[in-house]
DNA sequence: TATTAGTTTTGATCATCATCAAAAAAATTA
DNA sequence: TAATTTTTTTGATGATGATCAAAACTAATA
């Protein structure tokens, strides 16, 4: 077993349960996902550069993040297992308005874009597997606007320990605020609150 | 050329746009899609039900939208060559979240999830052609998840009227303004100021 | 057209959350 | 460990937008 393919592993096990994948596929995803280490703080992908690759994230911990003004606003938070992509820049080969930044130290595996459209080409029964993630992903982004729509800041902190509990330690609160669209002064405040109360 | 044919017909534009259908699969669809007329305030989906269809928006003007609290929230507008789904609910058969009702009298074309299903075994290349589509609303769902940490309510209606112009005077203000998240009386208030400027 | 119902506007007040500021706590670095 | 930097907490104030209420306007129906 390669280190690819180690890194991989949870990756081949999701695709498999989708529909079993035979070893040429199999292979060709091995040959060309590359095994990626990034340290804490590392930028994965920088505003304003065409987002050229994505990433299965084995183990670690990222977020993404765009600016609004003078803020920084964090977009998602990707925990191992995760394909992670800045959609819309990599969809259409546009420059991304969003950053993507290690909160860990993390392990990743990266599979560049052109390498993913010729193994499309090769095996187009790859398609179904990746529509099927895709829709997949589509659904957890509905969750997140529908959550953002949720008035009040009580319910959205909620809405975080229910998807982010195991971590919450990991991720400073300042990042939570931005991704709940609050300020880390009311995410404290909130917090407080919440810990009053029960 | 049959009835069901003259709807779909910027759908297989559109499809064909991606990569060419042969005969058989646009027969198909022509053959599974059915055609559907709806009147104004008329829903189409209903919260607590499983969304066993899509719909291909041919003319027409919709609204999907979930209630919080004792609010109704939109959530999408839809016009005219819209795929319309209840993503959530349509790819994992559970109970959706949301209703979808008619902003105007509606022509569409209707296709169950078990006849997808069983154009995808038929024609496994269809895959290609949805994937994209899939990847095309993630990018769109991104954007709509962009304008919310919009903070306030005057730049949350200018992405309205860059994305929506065309139907401003169709969709009642008090939809433009659950869509933004904001009262109506805000949104009457922030348009009365912007005309003020302009 | 007259009546009714629904939508938008305008006004007044209020609450939540943002902002500014500084102290306390935690994490980094020397 | 001490020094420095960053993050979180706490406090005071203010602004945006929500709420409540009523009038003006528009659309739907008899």
């Amino acid at each position: 077993m390669t280190e690819t393919s180690t890194l991989l592993s949870p990756l081949f096990q999701m695709l498999n349960g989708l529909k079993p994948i035979n070893n040429e596929l199999r292979s060709a995803l091995e040959k060309n996902f590359k095994p990626e280490q990034i340290k804490k703080g590392s930028m994965l992908l920088h505003e304003g550069n065409v987002c050229k690759s994505l990433w299965f994230l084995s183990d670690g911990l990222l977020r993404s993040f765009h600016n609004i003004g003078d803020k920084e606003v964090t977009s998602r938070i990707m925990f191992n297992g995760h394909i992670v992509i800045s959609a819309g820049s990599f969809f259409t080969r546009a420059p991304a308005t969003e950053s993507i930044e290690a909160l860990a130290d993390s392990s990743l595996a990266t599979l560049s874009y052109d390498a993913l459209q010729h193994i499309y080409e090769k095996f187009p029964e790859f398609n179904f597997h990746c529509r099927i993630i895709t829709e997949q992903y589509f659904a957890m982004q509905e969750q997140r606007l529908y959550m953002l729509r949720k008035h009040d800041a009580l319910s959205k902190y909620k809405y975080f320990l229910e998807h982010y509990a195991d971590f919450l330690k990991d991720i400073p609160q300042k990042y939570i605020a931005s991704f709940l669209n609050i300020t880390p002064e009311t995410l404290s405040r909130t917090r407080s609150k919440l810990s009053k109360i029960k």
